[in-house]
DNA sequence: TTAAAAACATACTAATTGGTATGTTTTTAA
DNA sequence: TTAAAAACATACCAATTAGTATGTTTTTAA
């Protein structure tokens, strides 16, 4: 790595946990400069602008850092519903990055900034689409193996587990407290058994 | 009703609207005044801060909303299990005020306020909970008059379908879509059924 | 009818924002 | 070794922000 980009990582790594805590919008570029001990000028030379760094966040930053918390565990997965739920129950409870109080950081940035910025939703589609399907992908698997039943839709599936996910994470935000996540859990392997 | 709360309800109304589609921090007090056609003398008369603004939103606007579109359709219901799949549809394709693209107003709010803000987390915390124990008085109804088998977890069930909910419409957001709230309602029923 | 309080209007301010103009230093390639 | 390009630094700017100071108008109650 030339010295040029790890200035940019930096900035890049420095300004997705400001902004996992706080959020995109209020996230400043000075307080990101501030942090990471560079200069404007060093931030304008590699991003355009605000919005540029942004993207470069969830396609550098994002994007890796789901694929080895999300994807690579699901595939080639033997039984793919112990897999999902031993995935989930890690991302709940081990991940060192994810923090209880601040949610998903791929939930929080598609509720904040799809609405109004297309460049940003079709990022954060193309990441989510990509988990969507691992874990598509992990039920058909677990069809053919005969570990899942095979009236069982895969993409209803999806659908419902990463949905279950995302909400539970908003229910540790506003309680801050890690009892939702137990309950969750307890009825994540209830309806995946129901799957079974 | 006096001119003056009429004045008071109309900003909050107007706020809360521009609040669901843009977000809370990105909505300038200068926007409000502007669409509600109120000087700002006039909205620092009924609010001391935005934050006030904002507390007020939650309480008097959000909190008798959700009571009317998720708490009472559920009270007294007598086949839980599908009043519940009901609501759900309802919520998703006929609520007149919620768009696909702008997500749960509740959930977004939650979302963007809570790790900062600890007065919206607790107002935010209280409307949920409320929301949360109807599905749960819900789902024990329904055990008492066996159309919920009996070793069903009302807790764990009350926190897996509100989870689902918000998260597929973040998943709403994202696609800007509606096929996967057709997926997710398919799945929600045969999740249901599960609990039969 | 009238005085006082409630309700609203106008003009301002200090701080912060994303971004730029114009430098200087460091690296790279001939 | 040296010139040019890459990488970074500093000082600024116009726009926007939440909030305030100081009015005027409208209601209300005696």
């Amino acid at each position: 790595m030339t010295k040029a980009s790890i200035t940019r990582h930096a900035i890049l790594e420095k300004a997705f946990e400001i902004i996992y805590t706080k959020g995109y919008q209020t996230t400043s570029i000075d307080e990101i400069i501030a942090s990471t001990k560079v200069t404007k000028g060093a931030f304008y030379y590699h991003f355009k602008t605000k919005d540029e760094m942004g993207l470069a966040i969830i396609n550098e930053i994002l994007k890796p850092t789901m694929q080895n918390a999300f994807i690579k565990p699901l595939q080639n997965a033997k039984n793919p519903l112990n897999e999902i739920y031993d995935m989930t129950k890690a991302l709940l409870f081990d991940n060192p990055f994810l923090k209880l109080e601040y949610g998903c950081p791929a939930g929080n940035l598609t509720q904040e900034m799809t609405p109004w910025n297309v460049e940003f939703g079709k990022a954060l589609s193309e990441l989510i689409l990509e988990w969507q399907q691992t874990i598509e992908n992990c039920i058909k698997n677990g069809i053919e193996n005969e570990t899942v039943r095979k009236n069982v839709n895969p993409q209803q599936v999806a659908y419902f587990i990463m949905s279950s996910y995302w909400g539970i994470r908003n229910f540790g935000k506003v309680y801050n407290n890690t009892d939702c996540y137990h309950s969750y859990l307890k009825e994540l392997k209830n309806y995946l058994n129901s799957l079974g």
